[in-house]
DNA sequence: TACTATTGTCACATAATGAGACAATAATAA
DNA sequence: TTATTATTGTCTCATTATGTGACAATAGTA
């Protein structure tokens, strides 16, 4: 009963403000064709923060499953989360945002950060090595991805149907993975998933954030198969649909015709990006 | 009703396993005195990994009021909160609980990391500065102090009466101030502590953090207080005690007498550590 | 022995949730 | 046109949880 409403960092508020730092900017920043940038600069040193990275689980939902996109790196047979570095003058959420604006082209996207990793465990060169090698890449010049990087985590909700992934520069793939069904993943990036879940249903309880997996304009049935494959379990019809009413933040619109042989449902969006808990 | 037991980095749980990174380890610790270790080390870049930093935000229970330790800094009329560098070969969790156990003393701590601040605000060079100075300090051999940090935030719970704070090397004092009452704060230190104590408080419903503040053994009307501090109302007697003892995880012991002219309450134990809930 | 302050528990009202019943209705088949 | 089918929106009733006050039990004091 004690529901506030989502506080994204891409949507209704402002990212963190940013302001130049005034050293150690040089511009190394190159983008070799036109369609896609570069993630990695020349002469990262001056350009990226050393030793931290973010990862992002880009949480969707298509056929009543839930998806997380999932990168596989040239040549390799690995699998990791979308990821990357922050640049010394860029704030950390920022370099999230530009990162998932990398790969999904959304620029108003729900996301949060739920935990930063720090584990030795996950200080393992060899992988980065690998990648970088298949990739016809010195090492030299890349020593830094080889150190041990810290890894804050955040995760994305996006409507699916939007959304059109982009690999980076070192893979040569960026799928859809119903989140029970994803291959290895590099480093500890089965347990970042294995968070992301937990916090999203978590903060379904407390949040809304069911919503934001879906277009703007959805039917009840939609967003109660959200939250079932988000808490991985049945709910009652009836006593979801009161609730959800009970709330009173969805508006209902007209009703949807899908041509099937039986009432046609109510769309309903969602009212909020305001404030109405506390 | 869906509480789950509180799962702590220094207590049940075991910490993120140590494992040696084999690369650029020196020793340069030093410490001066018997009693008292220096934070900060005289070749801090073969020590530390840069650009990171944690701050902790230490709660503790006294007087009916809930309490933070804030440390001030020679000399500068600065105030902060307890933080620390981590080791290029500690995990980043390991890294907390070893600043934790110098400031208080304690080995086990309840401890939870709830949010990585990387915004370009908290830049502000001027400040260490300030207190590099303020301590007599070469502003050269500490360059790397000045740089831009990321900080990862955890608060932590403990038993008030158990702990004699102590002052790190730069700060002459580190006090309990009352979370409503504190001194002006540096950078976006503030704002750390206003977004722990709303985990706090979110918490406090799922997890059930609130004896972690207490003593091991305990009254139903001081575990009120205790949430009543944190959650910053009222709460209704016969309610909480209802709730607390529908739990089942509250164990009964012998009754205290507290030589006041009323019924002896009993005293309660928490029965927990292993798991209730999911 | 009466009085005071507080505790543990109960009783009742109100609110939230679980679980099923049922009428409404959009398309299809007869 | 009318019956049939699948699904939706809403209602009802039972169960559980919570708000609110009452009250007896009791440890000390007067």
């Amino acid at each position: 009963m004690d529901f506030s409403l989502p506080v994204a960092i891409g949507r209704g508020e402002k990212a963190e403000r940013r302001e130049t730092a005034d050293r150690k900017t040089s511009a190394c920043y190159s983008s070799t064709d036109d369609k896609q940038e570069h993630d990695y600069c020349t002469m990262p040193d001056a350009k990226f923060l050393p030793h931290i990275a973010y990862d992002s689980v880009i949480f969707g939902f298509s056929g009543d499953q839930l998806k997380i996109l999932i990168m596989e790196y040239h040549n390799t047979g690995l699998f990791a989360l979308p990821g990357g570095f922050v640049r010394t003058d860029e704030a950390l959420n920022d370099a999230v945002l530009r990162g998932l604006k990398e790969r999904t082209g959304l620029d108003n996207i729900y996301l949060e950060q739920f935990y930063t990793f720090g584990s030795m465990e996950r200080f393992q060169p060899e992988v980065m090595e690998t990648i970088l090698q298949a990739n016809g890449i010195s090492l030299e010049a890349y020593s830094w991805l080889m150190d041990r990087f810290i890894s804050v985590a955040y995760y994305a909700l996006i409507n699916y149907n939007e959304v059109d992934p982009q690999p980076d520069a070192l893979s040569d793939s960026i799928t859809w993975y119903p989140i029970d069904e994803l291959p290895p993943l590099i480093q500890d990036h089965q347990q970042i998933v294995q968070k992301a879940r937990q916090t999203l249903q978590d903060n379904l309880e407390r949040k809304l954030v069911g919503v934001n997996l879906l277009p703007s304009r959805f039917t009840m049935k939609e967003l109660q198969k959200v939250y079932e494959a988000i808490l991985g379990t049945k709910l009652r019809r009836t006593t979801f649909q009161r609730k959800m009413l009970s709330l009173g933040i969805l508006k209902r619109h007209e009703k949807l015709y899908s041509g099937k042989a039986h009432k046609a449902p109510y769309l309903y969006s969602f009212e909020g990006e305001g404030s109405a808990g506390v």
